[in-house]
DNA sequence: TAAGGCTTGTGAATTCATTCACAAGTTAAG
DNA sequence: CTTAACTTGTGAATGAATTCACAAGCCTTA
């Protein structure tokens, strides 16, 4: 009912933990998408990504209301809303610096392909690495880096370097443009208040699981 | 002054975001050691960290009080308490099923070994991969995976199969006694409660990324 | 020994996130 | 048309995490 449903108009912050279940929300309407599914409810939605019908109705309601009261979501719409709310509905052109074994790994993963993030090209500081491919992926010189985003405008890069090296290509993208840095060093990074940092820490969640395991019961 | 120091006292359920800036904490720590500085205070952790000192101190404080007032923590012995903590005292094994691209960077990171974490085998159902080494690492037929549980007893699997693989092995190592799972695959994953199940989930990362760039100002 | 400067540890206050619970709306059946 | 069975959307209640704020303790200097 409420109309102010315009995402430009977002009121309250919203919380990360509630964009990830909206993403994990969004996989699950394409499972029933390509099932031939046309209505799923909160508690279905909820069952699969292991929360509840409340949860999934208030995360949505941030957004505006979607859902037929007595039917459930409509599956297409519901997942066209996401996309939306998500940013989907366009090409993200990305950068990855540092072509080595992670990089590499992301270059040829049609998993962001798929969901519409464009690899443009890929970085490295190493001649071994510099004028290869990587599955279609070119690598370039790090030497030209400002210059092509520059020219390409990512929209986001991909961190791939040695943790000792991150934050100095933080500093030399975001002086160049970049807002939005996707990092896989085991480091934390600093980056002013408009620039979006997520970092995977592989290790961190290791030692989560070893937590876990060291003090269960 | 709280004497119940002993970890397997634990009180209140430790929050993961509590688990993880310990992580981090240990890290900056480790960094300090080895630049021979003997204290540190929660506010130059903090700083690091991305935090405040009352959260440093708040964290710290589910555990015992390891600090000195007026002078802050020293370095080494904090470090090792977060190390017992986190359980990092000691060697934990790890299968890795799915020997493919991030199979393959994961099996050859030097990160996890200096960390305790020991690769013992990779798992891969492909004749392509089985009986190939990943930089020591050896690719095993995953159809001796139950076995190998028996006699290895790996603390932890790493999941590197394709999506629609990750649930059918994780309840195969589920039955066979596994208890902690690390896993790549982009999918909700299902498990007993007692079995920590931790998800790296990159496309999701990305899609925050496209959402903060999608919903700013 | 006393004073001043610093920093911890922790209840209390606050802010943020999740869950509850129910009025309101939809559909289907008779 | 009426009733029964469902399901949404959302304020209010609860629960969890973070921040505040300060007494208590340590160190240095004189
Ligand atoms: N491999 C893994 O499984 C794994 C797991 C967790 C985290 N990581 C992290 O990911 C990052 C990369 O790891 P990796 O295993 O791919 O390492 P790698 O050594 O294979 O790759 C790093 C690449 O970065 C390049 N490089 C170094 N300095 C550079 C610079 N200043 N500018 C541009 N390129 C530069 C190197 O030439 C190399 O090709 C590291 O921070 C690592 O800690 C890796
Ligand atoms: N490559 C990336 O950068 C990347 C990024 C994000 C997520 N992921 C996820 O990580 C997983 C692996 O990705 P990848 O790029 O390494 O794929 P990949 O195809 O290179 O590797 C998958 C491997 O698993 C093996 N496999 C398949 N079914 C198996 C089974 N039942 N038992 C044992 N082994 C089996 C295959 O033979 C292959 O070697 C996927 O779930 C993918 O979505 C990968």
């Amino acid at each position: 009912m409420n109309e102010f449903t315009s995402l430009t108009h977002l009121v309250k912050r919203i919380a990360d933990s509630t964009v990830r279940r909206l993403s994990a929300y969004l996989r699950f309407l394409e499972d029933f998408e390509n099932r031939g599914l046309s209505t799923i409810s909160s508690e279905e939605l909820a069952k699969r990504g292991g929360t509840t019908s409340a949860q999934v109705r208030k995360d949505l309601s941030f957004f505006g209301s979607f859902g037929k009261r007595g039917l459930g979501y409509s599956v297409p719409e519901l997942a066209g809303r996401l996309r939306e709310i998500l940013g989907l509905g366009r090409e993200w052109r990305v950068f990855i610096v540092g072509a080595g074994k992670i990089g590499a790994a992301l270059a040829q993963y049609r998993g962001f392909r798929q969901r519409g993030f464009t690899i443009l090209a890929a970085y490295d500081n190493s001649s071994d690495k510099i004028g290869k491919k990587l599955d279609g992926v070119a690598v370039r010189d790090i030497e030209h880096l400002e210059r092509d985003i520059q020219r390409e405008k990512p929209d986001i890069v991909v961190l791939t370097v040695p943790g000792d090296q991150a934050q100095k290509v933080v500093d030399r993208v975001v002086k160049a443009g970049v807002r939005a840095i996707l990092s896989f060093a085991p480091t934390q990074l600093h980056a002013p208040a408009d620039v979006a940092v997520k970092t995977v820490n592989m290790a961190m969640e290791l030692e989560g699981l070893s937590f876990a395991l060291t003090n269960r019961d």
